[in-house]
DNA sequence: CATGAATGAGCCTTCATTCAT
DNA sequence: AATGAATGAAGGCTCATTCAT
């Protein structure tokens, strides 16, 4: 019997994913007070009874997701650290990655996001594990950036909200449904690349012919 | 009788601006399914049975609240248009205008927000109301400044999405309690304008230094 | 002032009626309790508080209606008087009238039958009013008939009431909308009286053939 | 688990009956749309979620009734085969027969007539599943007998429908509480097969005495 | 008398949660 | 551990009735 703990560890794991899938699919189609657990429990295909096995309650369901929306963070957290050669070419790839692992978890985010901006306890538990987290990790790389002359000394912090928020935003344009955005996501870090390292200015050398 | 039509219309429209105003303070308090119709008419010091004289439902409630972003959107609308002068001034202007209105009417997205981003119906009518109308009037802005080249020919589409993007992420970055933004929010049209119409590109002059 | 007295009241007693026009038709159309008084206001082109300056309570139009078949009734309740000559040429003569009643009336009985057999209050009043007094005519008029060698001498009292219980029932079935009754419901008091008059029994004379 | 699906199945089957029972009995005292669903529940013994594990909408429980009237009226629908001996005989147990079923089902009819009556989704259920049923019957069994020459060639379908009225009829004279009615309803079938056997028309030997 | 906005009690229905099996 | 019937609180919405104008 003790032989099978790890097996009953791994079956119980592997169900409580299964719920959370079946979670996040519907709260994201529906939203999450027009999910109720009994639609959840069908398309996860258990009964009402066994979601509360795993889950004290329904909201703990969007904590669940919420986790696993920082976890697949931290797995590819690593990609902001290679950092060699051209700066230009180094925040395509970033960005590239950000909007790849972005429309990856489309449903993730909508099925968490209206919740999260919606319940108070939620909005600070997301903030704290989420987006404080990369904020700082963005902050450091700037900071380290600017340090060695890659950038200009910008006001750190806020210009790393702003690029945060940017992402957000754009998510927040797919939720909509923008055509521009949704048919064109993957010219988006080239396009934010340009923006965000080359600005808007005209540049002397363009200027000049 | 006939005398009292227009005081009577003014009644009328001045009670839905008392509920609208009731709802979007709790509806931005608690979200829209936690907020019960009891407590948006006793927040409004009417009844209940009032409220459905001049609202058919309860989302209803919401579509009036877009509306009113809609329509005070459309009263500053004109603001873009004085450009002259130095661009980046203009920018700052430009961006400062936008975030006063978004820090005014935070309660406004707080309460709208989250539920446009769960019902279908409303997304579309949000984004054909509101989101659109103002990826246009940026668009046609920037086409111009590319065409007279105060700004370098960037993918014009996308870059507007950016920015509104960018705009509203950092609504969200509020509404998260971010401390720097909500701190430094008046600092942000410049940080804005630098990293937008500037880049993170070290400048040839500085790299000289 | 005084000398208009009547004349108010005329006004007064046709707005009743309008009211109660409307009442009939939109009852009739969607029963009692499916049936707003802003609905009956709005067809009877008045507003709700007016129904309340003539009528106490939603179910006093209910009253009112019946007051109304009770008096129609007595109307031409005289019709039951002139018997001569042959007693079934009298019968058919007499189930016509009645079915061109019932026909012409169909509305008032819709309106007024089904919230009749639910309230207890009214109820009684229908009964009292309406349906026994019929009953006790009929009665009268059975029992001199049998008396003068008219009719064989049957159980007056319950035949009375299988009488009058035929033509609710009849009734019924053309709320039911049946066909046969629809189409030809002007058949119907010939084809009663000889059911009535001569019974199904085959006749001897036929029998001889 | 597979041994209790019968189990399970006679469980819901009772439940669905205790519901219906409690309806009847609460829409037969106060009426379809005075007769809360708290109110039923509490009179089944249940709790008001458990009316909505069996029964889609308020309304359905009216469907469900009708149904038990349906099924209740096929179970002796034999009844009126077995025809032999005398003609009268047979007219009056089949009355009795008919009579009876009415009176044990009183508050069934009771519960459903007035809302059927008002409701034209329900009419028409009801007209196809039961009235029309049994008029289809009758109007066989009619047309067998005249053509037997055990009746006078009348006119087969309004007769049936007129009988089928008288017993509606009697049905809603025992609504109101007739008295006569109510006491002597044992006595009807007899005088009813004299009313529609023999006729009203004095008998010929009758007449001679 | 007429009006119609305001009222608020009450209803049907949903659904998260529990618990006996 | 899994089930799903039972629960009952809560909520959106309707509507008869009132009353100030």
């Amino acid at each position: 019997m003790s032989a099978r703990d790890p097996i009953r560890q791994q079956l119980a794991e592997a169900r409580r994913n299964q719920i959370l899938d079946a979670a996040a699919q519907v709260f994201a189609e529906k939203g999450f007070h027009r999910a109720s657990t009994k639609e959840i429990a069908s398309a996860a295909g258990v009964s009402e009874g066994t979601i509360y096995n795993y889950f004290a309650t329904k909201s703990d369901l969007v904590v669940g997701l919420m986790t696993r929306l920082a976890e697949l963070e931290s797995l590819d957290g690593e990609l902001a650290e290679p950092l060699q050669g051209d700066v230009r070419t180094f925040f395509i790839a970033n960005f590239r990655c950000r909007m790849t692992r972005i429309a990856r978890q489309q449903e993730l985010f909508q099925a968490v996001l209206p919740e999260v901006l919606v319940d108070p306890e939620l909005r600070k538990t997301f903030y704290q594990q989420y987006v404080s987290r990369i904020a700082m990790m963005l902050e450091q790389y700037l900071l380290a950036q600017v340090e060695d002359g890659n950038m200009r000394p910008v006001d750190v912090p806020l210009t790393v909200r702003s690029l945060q928020g940017m992402f957000v935003g754009l998510l927040v344009m797919r939720l909509f449904g923008d055509e521009q955005v949704q048919a064109r996501w993957d010219d988006l870090p080239e396009v934010l690349a340009t923006l965000i390292f080359d600005g808007l200015r005209p540049r002397s050398d363009e200027i000049a012919k």
